[in-house]
DNA sequence: CTCCTAATATTCAAATTTGAATGGAATGTT
DNA sequence: AACATTCCATTCAAATTTGAATATTAGGAG
């Protein structure tokens, strides 16, 4: 069969418009090396010399020319190929949903979207502040930040950080009820928890602390609201050490604690695959979450 | 700019061409895997989408047809490229594609080519036995063996040589059914034939006996099954009398029956006629075939 | 003549690409 | 309805390709 490989191809275009495998290798993404090999093996394809050695750069031999010809016609081709699909390419620009707990979308995703939207200005996005698995199937939104490994079908996951958890409570309330010694003080303490407090609990256990249901003594659905609570000084409270440690009005305990960390995961649709925007901007949350 | 991987515009036209990844694979040489991972950096790379994915293959978008003519250009010009390269080789080494029907392909070339190989051990040959009109220009073949003249633009033909048929029939099937005593008679008998089998009809009329469509009770494609058929002792048949004349196994009957004889033609691309090779085998093929 | 520059060849470990095997989904067949 | 077939996606070890570093070569200037 006709099995020419077309990079060599492609190779043979760009030294020849050099004039040499160190400046093709520089126009290029490539290195000189690469280039000569490139050469050789088109060469020792076609079994006709393309090139003559001459120690200051490489000159096409008389077929070299001819054949350059149609290496060259190809490359318009590839050309006008590349324009067409500029032309047929979705855009850049346009909204994106995120999704993302509470207290992501509260503490976190402002200022990586800020730097997101310094950018790209083009992108729209909105952000879905809720815990609740959003079909990504449906478009509920086109990327979710989870706490957890979202398992749906043809939808890419991608792990991208494991944030660690710590022990928080006002410096008002500690001023009030005392400051805990032992892990087992806090028993004694106002506890603050979000309904999904079950990592918490298993931490307690974990360093020996035995915990039940009435652990906690306030509650909400929302993590954003039970921070504030914790910050108004209701009791002791548990958060991001990003988050924690940014407050001032409270102050962490127990740093050793044994609390288990939360890996974070990104998660979109299939097609992210195929559409530069959404790629875009799921490649930008990888990055400055994993920072 | 233009960094775009040529192997995958490569890969792209394949599998567009064969309509399916695995298809693709088998086209050219590669795998599945690798075919479907092209695709999908095509895809990443240009920010659109080529193909959908219809579960029994790949169907094209639109935009992958209007993408593919580019392609498709470029695929021309590499064809065009490695047929001038193929013509300005120095050196004589090197394969070459011979098509040639069936027949000539079983019963003539193998001896035409074992001496070719003895005086060019340097020349690998592939023959392609088959009956379509190859491209020469996309190089599906190097040289063409042909009963009647090429008709193609850019290619030179030569007409090397006569061929004579004969009537044959087993000597088994003459016992058994009787032996004929004029072309008339054999009406009676059973005849096999093949695809093209005008111009065995068109012989029978001439000699002034009117045959129909059933003429033949044994039909193939193939004229090397059909000859088989003729061995077998199914019933009268026809071939080359270069072959049917060293087959002992059969008997040829009215050697003065006026059937037309068989014109053979040599074809090449005229870009070819400089190819120290092409030439070689070409003329050794004129030399050999009209002895 | 010798040094200086800019280029091509060579080497070898590292990165990338590949494909055999496997799983799963969809279609057509018995 | 169960089976067979065909195709695509995924996985992971193996083969290939790559590039940084280095050696080597050729031309030009003083």
């Amino acid at each position: 069969m006709s099995s020419m490989d077309w990079t060599h191809l492609q190779t043979f275009v760009a030294v020849a418009g050099a004039g040499s495998l160190s400046g093709a290798a520089r126009a290029m993404a490539g290195s000189q090396p690469t280039m000569g090999r490139h050469i050789a093996s088109l060469e020792a394809e076609l079994g006709v010399r393309l090139f003559d050695r001459t120690g200051h750069g490489l000159e096409l031999t008389p077929t070299g020319i001819e054949l350059l010809e149609h290496a060259r016609a190809m490359a318009q081709a590839a050309d006008r190929m590349a324009l067409v699909a500029q032309g047929r390419a979705e855009t850049i620009a346009g909204t994106i949903r995120i999704t993302a707990s509470d207290l992501v979308a509260t503490y976190i995703l402002p200022d990586i979207l800020a730097d997101l939207h310094g950018l790209e200005p083009e992108i729209q996005v909105e952000v879905v502040a809720s815990d609740r698995t959003e079909n990504l199937l449906r478009r509920d939104a086109d990327i979710a930040v989870r706490m957890y490994q979202p398992t749906q079908a043809d939808v890419i996951t991608r792990k991208v950080a494991e944030l660690e958890i710590g022990i928080y409570a006002a410096h008002d309330y500690l001023a009030k009820a005392g400051v805990p010694e032992t892990l087992r003080d806090v028993l004694d303490h106002d506890v603050v928890g979000y309904d999904r407090g079950e990592q918490i609990i298993q931490g307690f256990r974990a360093a020996g602390v035995a915990v039940d249901r009435d652990f906690f003594s306030f509650r909400s659905d929302n993590q954003v609201v039970a921070w504030r609570m914790v910050v108004a000084g209701w009791g002791i409270g548990f958060n991001q050490l990003q988050v924690g440690d940014g407050e001032p009005l409270v102050r962490r305990l127990f740093p050793d604690a044994p609390l288990p960390s939360l890996p974070v995961w990104l998660a979109a649709h299939a097609e992210l695959k195929t559409s530069r925007r959404v790629r875009r901007v799921f490649d930008f949350l990888g990055e400055r979450l994993g920072a």
